[in-house]
Formats: C-alpha cells, structure tokens, sequence
RNA sequence: GGCCCGUUCGUCUAAGGGCUAGGACACCACCCUUUCACGGUGGUGAUACGGGUUCGAAUCCCGUACGGGCUACCA
C-alpha cells in the first residue's frame, strides 16, 4: 500500500518559532519535496488560554523567509480545511465519544481541586507524581465509577468534564520508529490522558489522531519530547481507524542549547539567537532575536539546520535547497540530540555569502545598511569586503569608510614613525594623484611605487600610512582598491587631512 | 522517583564485525598577504565504563554510569 506521502506541520501559535520548530518544518519539506509529495501546516491552536496574537501569522512569515513554504494551509487553502483546529472542533468529540461506546474511553467528573488533592494523597517517595491511570482511575469520579443514571444525570445537568482514554493495565504497545527502529512501551505505565477538555476542544492526543487521519497524513515527524506520548497516539489508531492506517513515525532528536533543551532564554544568557526571525511578545513587547536580524542568509540557516543530525553520508556540507531534496533521507537522520554550535553556524553563514550571487547579497546589503547615498559601486564594495563577512551585519562595519570619513582614525599606529621625507611624499603623491590618467587601482599603485621609488622610501613605510588615511585602522581589503572605489577627490582629501594634522603634531 | 530515548575528538558527525577510527567547526603552528581577514599546509584531540558473543567489536547482547526528554483539562 503505498498511498500519496502527505506530511505536515502542526504548530502551536504561542510564541516564536525556534530552530528545532524550523528544522522539523526542513525534514517534513525536504522529505514531501523528495517523494513528490503535500506538505501541509495545521494550526494546532486547541488552548485558547496559551494562544498569542500575531504567532500565527509569524509562524507562516518564517516559513516563507526560510523558503518552505506549505502546499496546504490557512494560508494556502487546500481540500482537506479547515487548518486551524480551532475551526474544526465539533469533528472531536465524534471520534471521542466513539471510544466510550466500544470501552476504550470515558467521561471523568473530577475538578482540578480533586485531581489536585489525587496527586497529593498518592504521593510517596517512590511515585512522587502519581497518574491517573489504571491504578487510581477506580477511585475517582467518572463513568467507570459511576452508575449510568449518574452519569446520565450529571450530562445532562451540563456538568463540566473531560474524556480520558481508557488505557489498559497490561500489555505492551510498539510501534516502528523511522529513525530509532522499534520502540515499545508498557501500557500500565501510560496514564488515562485527557483527550477531550471540559471546553469541548480536543488535547494534542485526540486531535493529532484524528486530524492525520482525516487529512490522510502518510509520515508523521516530530521533536523527540512526543515519544513518550507515542502509545496514546499508537492506541487511538488502533482503536479509532485500525493499525494499518496509522502514518509512520519519526521522532526527530533534540536540538539541544549549551544546557539541555533549547530554550528562549539561551538566545539572551549565550549570545546567539534561538528564534528564526525576530519575536516580539505582544503582552511584555520584549524582543528575542532571530536569525534573520542577526544576519543570517536563509540558505545559510536552512543549510546549518539540515546538517544538524542529519548528512548525507558523503563529506559535503554546504547544500542548496535542491541538493537537500535530492539527498535526504529520514533513515540517516541521527538519532542523539545535537548541542547546537553558534560557530559552525557562523561559519555556514560565511560560506554562503561567499556562494550566493553578488548582486543579490548587495540589495539585502544595502536593506540592512538602511539609506545610503550613491550606491552605484556597492556590488563592488561587497564584492570587495564579503570574505570577511560572516553576518551580514558584519559589512556595516567593513563597508563603512566608503561611505563616510572614518569614524575613527589610528593616528597612533603612524604617528612614532612618522617624518619630513613622509610628508613630503604624501604631498607629492597627492599632485600625481592629481593629474592621473587613468583612477585604476593599477595605475594607483604603479604610481605610488614609482613615487617611493624615487624617494628612496620603502613602500612598505607608506603603505600602512596609506591605509591608515582612507581606512582608519589596519583593516580591509587592498588600499588602491579602496582608493579606487572611494574616487579621486575623496582619496586626495582623506590623504590631505591626516597629513596636515600629521605634519602639525 | 517512574517511563522512554540517547552516548565516537571541546562541538557537529563518518565508519551499520575486519586497513594507522575519516571529515568539518573551534584551537595551535607555519605559508600566503607591505593591514585585517579569506585561503593553503600541518598539528593537538574521541569510540563513557565493565562484562560477554566472535578468529576479530566503535559496530551485536547484558549491566553500570552519565546526558536528555516526558511525567498538565500545554503543545
């Protein structure tokens, strides 16, 4: 049987989306691409008190800047909506209420305050958080407790209550895991899992099953935190519409920050950012950063993502969209959790600024610069400076002195050595600059070297000064090169003013 | 505590019974560069531990240790 692989993303709108979300969303997209199939994004939106304004929207715009962007969504329509849970709530308790008619569910009565004073009474050394599950299910208050009329009585009076599944207290439950082969679990140790909550709407458990299967979902992939979970999932398909249905599962490992799992606070407390683009919140108004805003190329980060526990079994390491297509598989997936590596990071990033055409680098360039004046060279200019650039915010600080005066000049770095027979040649340099035929780096430093030649000056003792004029500090790339970009009137000027003030001291 | 997953250089990983355990990042050295980088060459550096199975184990099995995840009417 081998039906149309259909895989999806199923997000919960509560806040930024982080890179282990993204590198789930890469293997889905790169998995659907791979086998001509759908990659869908549901809105897994069933807790109305966890959801946030505005994360849903953030969510699909870090999917576009990333470049994987769905086949199936809220935004993009699809035959198998609604996408939003939210949305599809009365389809839940159809499929919850089916379980308590053939056993394998039931409705439970308790309010928190009794669930509460459970955990409380059944606590000991041993179990310090006792479950609701075979054990203790008997001593509470729900259907399998209860007489029918009771039950019948306490529906219709509308009292609140949830639908737990009804987990057997023997067996074992396995299933095949993509990437860590068979996985199985004693079914005692599941607890009853609420599936349908007081307020109507479905938890994870219910509608994950129920949805994969009402949007013919054929691989299911997700962080590893769901593997324990995994055997409520495994049941209710085999309860709810039979094994052979059921989606194959892959439990994706961790990406784990400097101390366990990645968390938002490890952007701030590390100093590398853990969000794909900026989040703010809407309540608090604080602002974690993303990659984006770091300054990081997408083709960067969706490259560092993929290799982050998962390689082709070749050495190769920077990959382009389509060679991710072609060459990933989900059984070279690496099962252990990956400490994500800031510098390998930056390092990807460079190696893309190097690759990615220079006349696009250039325009995002000039959008992170912001309003810069006669910018008919700047592909020269980025061209010149990228193979220092690790971020793109690196060529604010490399590009700068092409745009303006130095903010800062090292006169110090000059100062000690400096004499009569340098201001002598810098003076003289400036009228041969003058009247140069040709403003060419080449011709620039003929010049200059014939120039110090008849001086009897090693050009060495005047290049640094050189730079030190246009630059303002000992960095950059070739000084004629500069020189050449920066124009004749800009370079005598900026030679005019660190001589005279060189002179005067 | 219980359950589950995992464990190869500091980090990401290759090697799915058989060459001196390979590569990348980082680090160090040298070269290139009349600056700073890039780049090039080389180097330091790992199979968690203990038992098996086998002619032979990083690889298979068991135990221990360590790490991580889960243990909500959150996903």
């Amino acid at each position: 049987m081998s039906k149309k692989v259909r895989v999806r993303f199923a997000p919960s709108p509560t806040g930024g989306l982080h890179l282990g979300g993204v590198r789930t969303v890469l293997y889905n997209y790169l998995f659907a691409k791979k086998h001509g199939g759908d990659f869908i994004v549901r809105v897994e939106d069933t807790d109305q008190s966890r959801y946030v304004p505005g994360a849903e929207e953030y969510i699909f715009d870090c999917l576009r800047w990333c470049g994987l962007e769905p086949d199936e969504s809220v935004q993009h329509g699809g035959s198998f909506g609604p996408y939003r849970q939210s949305e599809r709530k009365p389809i839940y308790r159809t499929y919850a209420e089916k379980l308590i008619e053939q056993g394998d569910a039931y409705y439970a009565f308790d309010t928190p305050g009794e669930l509460e004073s459970m955990r409380e009474n059944y606590k000991t050394e041993q179990n310090p958080s006792p479950q609701y599950d075979h054990t203790l299910r008997l001593k509470m208050r729900n259907s399998l407790t209860l007489s029918k009329e009771e039950v019948d009585s306490l529906l219709t009076d509308g009292t609140p209550h949830v639908i737990r599944i009804n987990m057997p207290g023997t067996g074992t439950i396995a299933f095949n895991d993509m990437i860590r082969g068979e996985v199985s679990f004693d079914m005692s140790t599941v607890d009853d899992k609420v599936l349908l909550k007081a307020d109507g709407m479905p938890t994870y458990h219910l509608a994950v099953v129920v949805d994969d299967h009402l949007m013919q979902i054929s691989h299911a992939f997700r962080g590893e935190e769901w593997l324990p979970s995994a055997p409520v999932h495994v049941r209710l398909w085999e309860k709810l519409f039979g094994r052979d249905a059921m989606p194959q599962w892959a439990h994706l490992p961790l990406i784990l920050g400097p101390s366990g799992k990645l968390s938002k606070r490890d952007g701030a407390k590390y100093g590398f950012p853990v969000f794909a683009m900026n989040w703010t919140d809407p309540k608090t108004g604080e602002t974690v950063e993303g990659f984006r805003e770091r300054g990081f190329l997408p083709e960067a980060f969706i490259n560092l993502l993929a290799m982050l526990g998962w390689n082709d079994g070749t050495e190769k390491e920077i990959f382009y969209m389509e060679e991710l297509i072609e060459a990933f598989s989900m059984e070279r997936v690496h099962s252990a959790g990956a400490k994500f590596d800031y510098e390998k990071a930056k390092w990807f990033n460079h190696a893309w600024i190097q690759r990615v055409p220079v006349e696009g680098l250039a325009m995002r360039v000039e959008k992170s610069l912001g309003g810069l004046e006669g910018l008919g060279s700047l592909e020269k200019i980025v061209g010149l400076v990228k193979d220092r650039c690790h971020l793109l915010t690196d060529f604010a600080e490399q590009t700068s002195y092409f745009f303006e005066y130095p903010k800062t000049v090292d006169v110090a770095a000059i100062q000690p050595k400096w004499n009569e027979a340098k201001t002598d040649f810098f003076r003289t340099l400036m009228q041969r600059y003058e009247t140069l035929a040709e403003w060419t780096a080449i011709e620039l430093e003929t010049s200059f070297k014939s120039l110090a030649d008849e001086k009897a000056i090693k050009p060495g003792e005047l290049m640094l000064p050189l730079r030190i004029m246009l630059v303002g500090g000992k960095f950059g790339p070739g000084v004629f090169d500069i020189a050449d970009i920066l124009g004749k009137e800009e370079t005598i000027r900026r030679i005019e003013v660190l001589t005279a003030q060189l002179t005067n001291n």
